[in-house]
DNA sequence: CCTCGCGTTATTGTATACAAAACGCGCCCG
DNA sequence: CGGGCGCGTTTTGTATACAATAACGCGAGG
C-alpha cells in the first residue's frame, strides 16, 4: 500500500505486538493517528488489515481492541495451519521447479548458520524460515492458499513465542526442512505431507511447553 | 458494517455479479460511488472487502479492475473449498448439538421443498444450502475456518453457475445433506468427511460439464 | 438503593478538498 | 521512423471538517 497507510500499518503492528498495547486494551483511531503519525485516514486502512489478521477486533458496536488469543484460539490457528501447509507441501511436491529447490536449499544453509553462530540468531533464523515456506507456497501455486497461509502464518502468537525455541528445535527445524527438500526431490506428495504435518505438529507442542498447559497469564 | 459503506458494499457486488461490468474492465472509485450513491469514503472500504473476496482485484498500481477467473482459479477454488468444508465437517461431527442437528433437518426440509415446487427455484435452494453448510461451520467451533470459508464460498463462480443445476442435481445434493446429517447424528468424523468430499467434488464436476472441458467465453 | 431516561462527551462514519502518483499522448531528438 | 521524455489529465491517496452513533454519568422517580 501506499506510504502513509503502510507506515500506520508498521507502527500500530509493531506497538501491539511489543506489548505496548495489552490484550483487550481499547485502542481509538486518534490515538493511533497519533502513534502513527498520519491521519486518521490512512489508520482505518491499516486498522482494516490488521483485524484482518485478528491482531485486532471491534466489539459489537465498532470499538477496536487488541486481540486476545485464548489457548482454544491458539490451538485453532495451528490446526489450521497445519492443514493448508499439508495441502500446500502435497501440491508443492507434485508442481515444484529445480530452481525452487534450488532456492530452498540456499535458505536452509542460512537458517542453519543462524542456529550455530556463536549464539543462535532467532531473527535470522526466523526470517528464513518464513522464506523457506513460502518458496513452497509459491511451488504450490495456489495464490488463495498462499493468502490464508499469510494470515496464520504472521500470527501474533507465532512471533511472540519464537523466542522459546532452543537450539535443539532449532536444529530440528532444519532437519525437518532437509527431509521435505528430499520429499520434493522424490516429487513425492506423501511424504512432502508427512514431513510438514510433523514439522508443524512439533511446533505446536513446542509452544504448548514453552506457555504452559493452561491460559498464559492473567491479572486483575 | 454502517450504512453507507454496506450499500456500498451491496451495490458494487452486484454490480459485478450481475455482468453490468465485465470482466477485466477497470472500475473507478468516482465511478462506483456514483453506483452506489455514497461518496469515495465507503466506497474505498467496500473495495477492499470486494478485493478480499477475490470479486475485484488492483493492478500493480493501485487500479482496479473485475476479477478475471481462469478455470485454474476456479479448480483451485473448489479444492481449497473441499479441504475445509471437509475440515469442518470432521470437525462438527464430533461437536454438533441436538439443536444444530434439528437445524440442519429443518433446512434441508425446506431445500427439497425449493426443488419440487411446480418448478425448481433456484434462489431458494441457493438460500438454503448457504443455510446448511453455515450451520455446519458453526458446529465446527472454528472462527477462523468460517471467515475462510465464507470468503470462497461467496466467490463469483458459484453463484454465476448455480442456475446450470439440473434437478437431478438439486436432489442428490439434498441426499447428500440426508446423509451428512445421518454421519454426524452417528459422531462419525470419517464418515462426515467423506460425504462432504463426494458432495463438493459433484459439485465441481457438474461445473466443470456446465462451462466445458476448457475456457468458458471470450471475445475481442 | 436501584434503575431508567436524558444530556454530555467520546468515538466512529462520511463527505469533501486537496496532494501525489500514474497514465496517455504528442513532440522532439536520435 | 522509432523511442524516450515532458506535460495535461485521470485516478488514487491523505487530511480535515462535520455528522451520526455509542458510551457514560447524573439526576429523578419508584
Amino acid at each position: 500500500m501506499s506510504r502513509a497507510s503502510e507506515q500506520a500499518y508498521a507502527k500500530i503492528r509493531a506497538h501491539v505486538l511489543s506489548g505496548a498495547a495489552r490484550a483487550g486494551e481499547q485502542l481509538t483511531e486518534d490515538q493511533l493517528a497519533q502513534i502513527a503519525g498520519v491521519s486518521r485516514t490512512p489508520v482505518r486502512e491499516a486498522v482494516r488489515r490488521l483485524e484482518d489478521e485478528l491482531l485486532l477486533v471491534r466489539s459489537d458496536t465498532k470499538r477496536l481492541f487488541v486481540a486476545d488469543w485464548s489457548r482454544d484460539d491458539i490451538e485453532e490457528m495451528f490446526a489450521l495451519r497445519q492443514m493448508l501447509e499439508c495441502h500446500a507441501a502435497e501440491r508443492a511436491a507434485q508442481r515444484i521447479n529445480r530452481a525452487q529447490i534450488a532456492a530452498l536449499e540456499a535458505i536452509n544453509r542460512t537458517l542453519k548458520d543462524a542456529i550455530e553462530l556463536p549464539a543462535p540468531d532467532v531473527a535470522r533464523f526466523l526470517e528464513a524460515n518464513r522464506g523457506f515456506h513460502e518458496v513452497i507456497v509459491d511451488a504450490a501455486h495456489s495464490p488463495r492458499l498462499g493468502q490464508m497461509l499469510a494470515k496464520l502464518v504472521e500470527a501474533p502468537v507465532v512471533l511472540r513465542t519464537a523466542r522459546t525455541y532452543s537450539p535443539d528445535d532449532l536444529r530440528q527445524s532444519a532437519r525437518d526442512h532437509d527431509e521435505l527438500i528430499a520429499s520434493f526431490a522424490a516429487r513425492d506428495p506423501d511424504w512432502a505431507r508427512a514431513v510438514m504435518g510433523s514439522h508443524l505438529r512439533r511446533a505446536f507442542h513446542t509452544f504448548a511447553k514453552a506457555v504452559g498447559p493452561a491460559a498464559s497469564d492473567q491479572e486483575p
